[in-house]
DNA sequence: ATGGTTTTGTTATGTTATAACATCGCAAAC
DNA sequence: GTTTGCGATGTTATAACATAACAAAACCAT
């Protein structure tokens, strides 16, 4: 009720939502357990929003949501800190990917598996849509390495526009 | 004679960096004659910055340069946004490329095709390669095109070892 | 309960980038 | 040769993103 009038999408098949952001902290709760490390509520919390968002969000968006909440119940607010350090711990436990070219974070769709992110962005909507393709993958380091260079992370980012947006495009040009 | 101590390379081959940033600003002068803008003073010298730096500068640190020279002149200093819109006129013009994961710019090896880059950045010297392999950006827009997605940009930005610094670290472990 | 470790809070500050408006300088039109 | 228009630059202020450093609290292993 709070902000959904425009529905974005483009996570790769269209969901329910609320269902997608269980499965995920549930996921996410594995995984940490099966690592030993401890997904806290906060951590949890700053997971949750991230995947509530319809798009990337920005560190400072996270921080925003964090002190409404805690403004509700009454308390202090919280400092930009305790969102990074959120964030870094989710980053490092590859729950979330950071995306370079927006400075904004999104949940991972495939957790556990120790990959970086390959995403498409949308210009027009801002959703993304994660690619992780071991082809692409494969290729960027075959290439690399053919040059001697020995890669440990890729970065890899598209713009342009995503399937709805087109076809809204395509639409309004009649 | 101001700051080459350590040599730093990995722009594919090793050369005369002096008379590669004449190339380069020859090339960029050429260019933008072509186009119809204007390389001015100051472009240009933020050009020369960027090209004179060993690795990927950052906005600050062309101002900082700005200033120096600005001040041995007795002038005023700049402020922020000169460099900025420098950087955004040889961005839009192909003369430099932005690289996202580290908030820094670097000229452009081959302007004139509106290509993105693509880039091996060493995590020990800082040295960035350039890439730029047509297979790759196919085979992501192909990819991205299969999913509905219409690219028109790709950030392609690769972390890793480049040959002189594994040569070196590899030395190191005896 | 105690002591060590991890997490979170808190304050301050660093770094990167842009908005908004003023001024300058050149070149085309008069 | 002045006026006028426009692109480039100057200037001030502030927005947006991120981290350092130290204090307090929560956790949990013994």
């Amino acid at each position: 009720m709070t902000e959904d009038a425009v529905v974005s999408p483009f996570r790769p098949v269209r969901h329910e939502h609320d269902a997608c952001i269980d499965d995920a902290l549930d996921a996410a709760d594995a995984l940490c357990a099966k690592q030993g490390v401890r997904l806290t509520t906060l951590r949890r919390r700053v997971l949750e929003l991230v995947w509530g968002s319809h798009g990337p969000m920005g560190a400072y968006d996270i921080l925003d949501r964090l002190r409404e909440e805690r403004m509700r119940d009454e308390k202090k607010g919280a400092a930009p800190p305790t969102v990074y350090r959120a964030l870094d711990f989710l980053l490092s436990n590859g729950l979330i990917h950071r995306i370079e070219s927006l400075n904004a974070y999104v949940g991972c769709g495939a957790p556990s598996d120790g990959h970086a992110g390959q995403f498409l962005i949308c210009g027009d909507c801002g959703s993304v849509g994660e690619l992780d393709d071991p082809d692409i993958t494969k290729m960027i380091a075959s290439k690399a390495e053919a040059m001697g260079f020995a890669v440990t992370h890729q970065t890899i980012e598209a713009t342009g526009l995503c399937p709805e947006c087109a076809r809204r495009g395509a639409k309004n040009e009649n």
